[in-house]
DNA sequence: CACAGAAGTGAACGGCGTAAACCGTAAATG
DNA sequence: CATTTACGGTTTACGCCGTTCACTTCTGTG
């Protein structure tokens, strides 16, 4: 928690710093394209002005990545609330399916968010993407699954090296708190739930698959339904089927 | 095969045209941004002068998408071929593999092919879609195996209405011809291969994922080798680890 | 040869990110 | 309280970008 000094001025700045994420985040949901010049606009300044807040363009499209990222998880996870809390399983094929219907909604948000290359610059991003809200939401929806129902994850020392060190002590998007290192296995099924769903979703919004699957989501049902079995749900499949198909039919 | 009437002026048309691509390429290789005006410059033209031949930028990197992504499919071939043509899971496995490698070594071209929308617009790469050369391989590859080895693919029947239609009648990356409609099936597992392979490449190339794991390639064998089961390869797990992972140690 | 039409040029428009010089005013300082 | 500092903003400008349009030049053909 940063102290707030709250300098009047201090205040100032934080508000039109808010404004400039929140203008942006309108400008994408209007259609148009994020720039400098039209958030100014906007806002009733130049664009140079912007500068006194954010270091570059690439730097604005990081700060309003972050915080679509943030509200969208809201809407993952008011997705899940419509269950109650112990439906644990339900609750994440909700999320996950308000995930997919989020992206299709908004594919120029979900570019932003998740196909914006992260890894050569020393963007802002790098270092909130530990703190991504959405693999947050997914992971404790995983855990949460795995404490309730228990289903067999990789023992630590049968992981590569590699997957070891990253389960151990994670840098991307997962909650490691509440998970003994013993346990740390369970972040690697979250990473291969993660990559599924992350592929069906981004092959989907890019067009790069048969219309009529995009359309009727058997692909994307089929993913899900596949991969439920890892977390030992395979006894639950036609509800979840059911519940999924519901919720893609608004 | 269109006729080739070459009216020495036709014939003209065409190198400028191949002209413009390979132009393009040498751009993106060279690690700058594709524009009109670059392209123009270095052919010692000037930008409105493309419109002779390009309709949009937009145009231009579908034009260019389809070409890389040809190119690269050679590569992936390639790959393959340095095992013995029965050897059908080796050769899918270094195909596989290739994609991933090449995705990294040109992470701007694989946003190109396989990470720009195609959906919305009307654009010329909707219908090349159909004849994706990358998406041509991988299908033959699977295709290979399951007449060779032989693996469980659901019956037509038993798949949702979309995806019915889809395998009958495929519109996307997908080679239909030479198999039977009653193993259209094939064309599912396939599309459930397919979007495994493209999401943790995807996951891996845009940076969301531990730079660890990304450097070691461990999720991405990991994908591999999971879905190797669900095309019967289940008793070749360790000759194929060793296959990829000798491959990503180049 | 004359003429249609294709290929290419130059200038221009509007938009972009960004840099630099400049200015008023609000805060911090003696 | 008076003065300095520095913050938040403007103007102007540079060099890119895609795209349009009017104009020239050249070429193949009837």
């Amino acid at each position: 928690m940063t102290v707030e000094p709250t300098t009047r001025r201090e205040r100032q700045r934080e508000a039109t710093y808010a404004e400039i994420v929140s203008t942006s985040i309108a400008l994408l949901r209007d259609g148009e394209d994020l720039s400098l010049r039209a958030v100014a606009q906007r806002m009733g300044m130049t664009a140079p002005a912007l500068y006194r807040y954010v270091a570059s363009y690439q730097e604005l499209v990081d700060l309003v990545a972050y915080e679509v990222d943030r509200s969208a998880t809201e809407r993952f996870r008011a997705a899940a609330d419509t269950l109650p809390e112990d439906d644990v399983a339900g609750r994440l094929c909700l999320s996950a399916t308000a995930f997919r219907q989020w992206a299709h909604e908004s594919p120029r948000e979900f570019g932003l968010v998740f196909a914006n290359p992260i890894a050569d610059t020393s963007c802002a991003r790098r270092e909130m993407l530990t703190l991504s809200s959405s693999g947050h939401l997914f992971t404790d929806q995983m855990k949460a699954i795995w404490q309730s129902n228990g289903f067999p994850i990789p023992a630590v020392d049968d992981l590569p090296p590699a997957a070891r060190e990253a389960v151990l002590d994670p840098l991307i998007p997962a909650e490691s708190e509440g998970v003994a290192e013993a346990d740390r296995g369970l972040l690697w099924v979250y990473m291969q739930g993660w990559t599924q769903l992350y592929g069906i979703v981004t092959l989907e919004v890019f067009g790069h698959m048969d219309p009529r699957l995009v359309e009727s989501g058997d692909l994307f049902v089929d993913t899900i339904l596949r991969f439920a079995p890892r977390m030992g749900l395979e006894h639950d499949l036609e509800r979840l089927e059911r519940l999924i198909r519901d919720q893609l039919a608004d």
